[in-house]
Parts: C-alpha cells; structure tokens; sequence
DNA sequence: AGCACGCCGACT
DNA sequence: GTCGGCGTGCTC
C-alpha cells in the first residue's frame, strides 16, 4: 500500500519535544490540514493539529521502523477548526518565536467548554453623527482611507489628547461599511466599558470585547460566533484577541503600540503588536500603529524606511501641554527639622499643592511603588528582610502591616525587632503609595487624599468608584502609581507631582531610559486637558539628566532621536535584534558549567559558519534563584535576523543540556537584565 | 508537559 | 510491610 494522504498524516502535537510534527495514520480518509484532533502520545492522549503533509514515504518507512505508528484517536472541537489564515500565522509564530506549534495552538484557542452557553452578542447603536474632524486629524484619515485595500503600515504618533480616537472611529466605520472586520487591539488597562461604549454608540456592527473580564463562555461565544458569520464585525480586545478567527478582516488597529503588555511573558513569548502586523499582512489589509510615546522601534522603522506613513498629531484638540518643572531634591544641608518631617517630599512641592488646593483645585501626586517602604533594614547590624526564596528585598505594607514579596506570595507579619541581633531600631528605606498618603494627611488633615494603585483598586468597580469620587470632588488629592498615568481625563487639575522618578532611571536594562520617558509623558498627558497653566513638579537627584530637558521641551522627537545614539554604540535593539535564553536547573554549579558549555560550542557554529551574530552572557538572571530553581541567561544579538534564527533553531535542536534543565526562548525580549 | 516506573524514607 | 516523596526516561 503506497504511504499516501489518506493513510498518514502529520500532528503538531500539543507537547514539547524537539520535533516539530509526529506522524500517524489516519481514520482511513484524508484530513484537512487546521483539523483539531485528539492523538494518543506514549501512554496518554493529548491534543494536535493537522499540520501540512510534507513527508516522503521513505520518510515514513524510516519512522516506521523506529515505531509502531498509532492511529489518530478522533477529531475535536469541529467548530474551532482552524482556517489557512489562522495555521499560516500560528505556523509564523511557532517559527519566529522558536515555540512548539502544537502546545502554542493549543494555549491560544478558548477553553472548550463542556457545557457551552448562549451568550448575547452585543451591536453597536449606529447614531448618526458627522465628526468634526480638526486640521491634524483629516489629513490622516483621508490618506489611510485611499490605502485601505492592501497590506501597509501606517504610525499615528499623537500627543496625549490631539484625538487619535476619533482618528480610528472614522477609520473603523469606514471599513465596517465596506463590509469587512476591524481588529483593534489595546492595553488591558485602557479597555474600560466607557471607553468601548463610544465605539458602540456610532457603528452599525457587532461589537466584541475580548478582555480578561469577559467569561470563558463569553470567548467560546466571540470564537463561535466569528467562525459562523459573514458580517463584519469590530473587535476590542487585548493581545490575545489576535487570535480571533476574524477571518474577513479590512482593518487591524494596535493602539498604546508602545505598550509591554503586550508581550506575553509565559510560555510563547510573543508580541500581541507584532503578530498583529503579521496578522494583517496575511489578509493583506493595512495596520495602524498608534501612541502618544511610540516605542523606538516602530519610531525608527517609520521615520527612516516608511516617513510617508508615519502621521504626526503635535497639538492638543483642547486644552495646553502643562508646564514642566524640577525639584532638585539634593540641596539638602541647610533642611530645617521641620522639613525632615516632609519627607520624601520638597517644601516647595507641599507649598504648591497647598496654593492648588486653596484654588479649589484638584492635585495627582505619581509615584511608581506600591507600599509604605521598599525594604526594612536593622538600624544596628544591616540585617536586611528578604524573600527566602529569591532574595528579593521585602516591600513594608503598612496599613495591612506585613512585609511582602513582590516576585512570589511569600509574606510575613511586619516585624517588631531585627531576628539578627534584636534591635528595635529597623529603618523603612524608600517610598510608596502608602508613605506618601500618610505624610500628605499629615500635611493636610482637613483634605481627602485617597490612592490609585493596584493594592487599592482590586477591581473595576472599586476603580469606577473612585475616579467618579474624584470626578466629583469629594477626593482632593490622588495618589496613584503608573494605573493612574494612562488614559483619564480630570478637569480640574492643574497640578501633577512626580517622584520617584530616579529608581526607574537606575533601572538596570537598556530601555530604562526609553521606559521612563514613556510613563513621565504619559503622566504629562493628565495635566492640563481643560486649561492653559497646568503645571507638573519632578522631584529628582539628577536633574541634569538629558532625558529631563527633552520632556521639558515636550520634545518626543528630540529625546528619540537623543536615545538612539546610545543604542547603535551600544549594539542594541532597533540596530540589532535580540533573543534571550533562559536555562534553568536545580544544580547551581552543573547549571553555570553546561550553560558555559553550550555558548562556548554555540560561538563555535558562530566562528565555523562565519555567522554574523553575537553571543553576550551567559549571566544570571535577575533573580537568579526561585526556591530551589537556578535560571541563567544568554543572548543572541544580531543584525541579520536569518542567520540569528538558525542558530536558535540549531540550538533548539542540538543543544547538549540535560534533560532536568529547562530551557526557555525570549525573541525580541522586553527585559534583559 | 504528562505520565509511569523505580528506588528510598517513615507511618497506619 | 506499603504509602508516597521526586529523579529519570519516553512519547509518532
């Protein structure tokens, strides 16, 4: 019998070997490729994919001879098969990002659920409604609109509030009346029911959220219902959704692109922005990037290869870009006692919160730590409290008076003395949320000073409450981490304090700089969207921090163009791209010593084939211990993507690690460290 | 990743 | 005695 379709077919399989298909005989017809089935491996069953049939019968009577070839168990989840469209992008990523196709297909799809519920899919009101669209904003609309009908990139760089989302609205209605689908992805932060209520109010489609609020029946729903229907649909979603079976797709919209969420940092570790674009690509429709603080990335590729798709809104629709001024926190010999009591606070910051409230005015004060202190440590012998398992400095809660970890659950009852050496004198280092609260009620007793942060805010409801409580006035002053920094709109502040702004900067990774720019123009972004004298106060030990003057200056360009100097000496990313591998092992020193190994044979393929790539590391990792598990890493770095992916693909393949080390490939890591 | 096998310690 | 801890080996 000839070895032919009919009777074998190859699975990805949903487990992690080193191949990328198994084959198998079949149920005695030929299955689709994309078909959902379920395999037996070893002694269990686990789940596959019909993958491309690309096997020789040599080939097969090879494996045969290795193995007794088992049957296909049975098809699944028929409503889910999988299009061309979707096994071409799942395909791309499980080879860009050098994961196991079958587990990535697998993680990717909605539970299937045993018992699935009808759920209401929701349309949009279709008001009739002209948009006035200003100056910036038309332009770029009647540019994208003449390219709609094949794949392109487009940038829209606006600055906080010059109206990108009218931008889209007019660009998704558009499309839908052309009658096909939007995809429009964003920051789950961002995905707040007003926010998605505008886009229900003036389309005349389905509209489909697709957040981590949103039930597994729900996503099974969304999931059927896009399989089943012809009609064009919006999707508003986070970096999962784009996975959608959108298969009649016109548009792909990736807003906040800027944005690490995202990146998934578990398991495939891919870029919701990055497969979006490939997404569009597949089903030839344009993509529009959009950010108020693009990353360097995309700022690079589209002011030096796309400039004519590259869309600039430097104007606000209302209101002034505050005026921004340093606190230089370090002329500190001739503080009155007095002042000690402010601290972490200037006297001229307090003094100007004072002169806003007096004006009735409302005061956001930012600072990127949650907590009352970063760590606690004993005044007389240096004992510091850490996490057992990872080292990691215990940040002091003080209202829920613990000490916790932030890198795992580990928590403890806030201490009274020092288990060293029984001192009672134990020193809160650093600052947070909570500190700022309290030296603020201090300050300010007869004011309400409320919080804005992830320990605060637990859900949509508690975040609902108190932003209309602050919208409302019965909040004076609001401290809040970067939660608070995107998106909201309060019109009556004219006053923003930043501190803490030099931790970020000492940040220990090559974007550390590019990352605090980010967050301290978005914070910008808060101040000033009703009036013409807002004004934001930075305390800071660095003044002369180049980075400052370019914010000063509301300077986006000139600060991008300022960070890609350090970036090209540096050999990092946009000039080069990266990948990190993470290895981890029980045996600290077995691990260093095979880690060791394989860079020293990988830099020997790198000599052999005269291959343009570098090998940094390998180094531990950032917390290079959790419990009994050691992790260190190596990066790949490279201007020659090509050759970058074969070595990955080599070392994938060939590397010599033990069975008992895990092994983990980052492409295009956000983190290194 | 699962799942079974197998070799050690401590419990009804 | 045997229950269960987790090291290790295999999967078309």
């Amino acid at each position: 019998m000839s070895k032919t379709e009919e009777n074998y077919c190859q699975v990805a399989v949903k487990y992690p070997g080193r191949e990328d298909v198994l084959t198998y005989k079949t149920l005695g017809e030929r299955l689709d490729v994309g078909t959902l089935v379920e395999v037996p491996l070893g002694r269990r069953k686990t789940q596959g994919v019909v993958a491309e049939f690309s096997i020789t019968e040599k080939e097969i009577e090879e494996i045969e001879s290795k193995y007794k070839l088992k049957e296909i168990k049975e098809v699944v989840a028929e409503e889910f098969h999988l299009s061309e469209l979707e096994m071409q992008l799942y395909t791309w990523m499980a080879k860009y990002y050098h994961y196991n196709l079958g587990m990535l297909v697998w993680d990717c799809l909605p539970k299937i659920l045993k018992r699935p519920r009808d759920v209401e899919i929701e349309f949009g009101q279709n008001l009739d409604f002209e948009f006035e669209l200003n100056d910036l904003q038309k332009p770029i609309v009647e540019s994208i609109s003449q390219k709609l009908n094949q794949f392109d990139r487009f940038f829209v760089h606006g600055v906080t509030g010059s109206g990108k989302t009218l931008v889209y609205l007019n660009l998704i209605r558009k499309v839908i009346q052309s009658g096909k689908s939007v995809l429009f992805l964003l920051p789950e932060i961002n995905l707040t029911p007003q926010f998605t209520e505008t886009f229900k109010k003036f389309l005349d489609c389905p509209i489909l959220p697709y957040h981590s609020g949103v039930t597994a029946s729900h996503k099974n729903a969304v999931w059927k219902f896009l399989k089943q229907s012809e009609r064009p649909v919006l999707v508003m979603g986070v970096r999962s959704s784009v996975f959608l079976p959108t298969e009649n797709l016109g548009l792909v919209i990736v807003d906040e692109e800027h944005d690490g969420s995202f990146k998934q940092s578990d398991r495939c570790a891919y870029n919701g922005r990055d497969v979006a674009i490939k997404k569009a690509q597949l089903s030839n429709c344009p993509i529009v990037l959009g950010s108020a603080t693009p990353s360097l990335e995309n700022y690079f590729h589209f002011t030096r290869q796309k400039k004519d798709n590259y869309f600039v809104m430097d104007k606000r629709a209302s209101g002034h870009l505050p005026t921004i001024e340093l606190l230089d926190c370090r002329k500190q010999g001739d503080k009155k006692s007095e002042d000690q009591l402010l601290w972490p606070f200037e006297k001229e910051a307090l003094d100007e919160v004072s002169s806003a409230l007096a004006k009735n005015e409302q005061v956001l004060v930012f600072v990127n730590r949650l907590g009352f202190s970063n760590y606690l440590q004993c005044r007389s012998c240096g004992y510091k409290f850490v996490d057992p398992n990872t080292e990691v400095p215990l940040r002091y809660f003080k209202h829920k008076n613990i000490l916790s970890s932030s890198h795992s659950d580990y928590q403890i009852p806030a201490p009274e003395m020092c288990p060293d050496c029984g001192n009672l004198n134990l020193l809160q280092m650093g600052f947070g949320t909570e500190r700022l609260q309290e030296v603020l009620s201090h300050y300010f007793p007869d004011k309400n000073i409320q919080r804005f942060d992830r320990d605060e805010i637990t859900n949509l409801e508690k975040l609902e409450t108190r932003l209309s409580d602050f919208h409302a006035g019965k909040i004076d002053i609001l401290v809040g981490t970067q939660m608070l920094s995107k998106g909201h709109n309060f019109k009556r502040v004219n006053l923003v304090l930043i501190l803490g702004i030099d931790s970020m900067l000492s940040f220990p990774d090559f974007r550390s700089m590019e990352k605090t720019h980010q967050m301290l123009v978005q914070i910008l972004g808060r101040a000033g969207r009703y009036s013409d004298d807002a004004r934001v106060l930075i305390q800071t030990l660095i003044p002369e921090n180049p980075l400052f003057s370019y914010v000063k200056t509301h300077s986006f360009d000139g600060f991008l163009e300022f960070e890609l100097g350090p970036r090209e000496i540096g050999g990092f990313p946009p000039f080069r791209k990266m990948a990190a591998v993470h290895v981890s092992g029980r045996n600290r020193e077995k691990l260093v010593n095979q880690i060791l190994k394989e860079v020293e044979s990988l830099n020997h393929i790198i000599a052999k084939n005269n291959l343009e790539v570098e090998i940094w590391g390998p180094s531990p990792a950032m917390i290079e211990r959790r419990a009994n598990m050691f992790t260190w890493s190596f990066f790949f770095v490279s201007k020659n993507l090509n050759e970058m992916h074969y070595l990955i693909s080599t070392f994938k393949k060939f590397n010599q690690l033990e069975k008992n080390y895990s092994v983990k490939v980052d492409v295009d890591p956000l983190l290194i460290s």
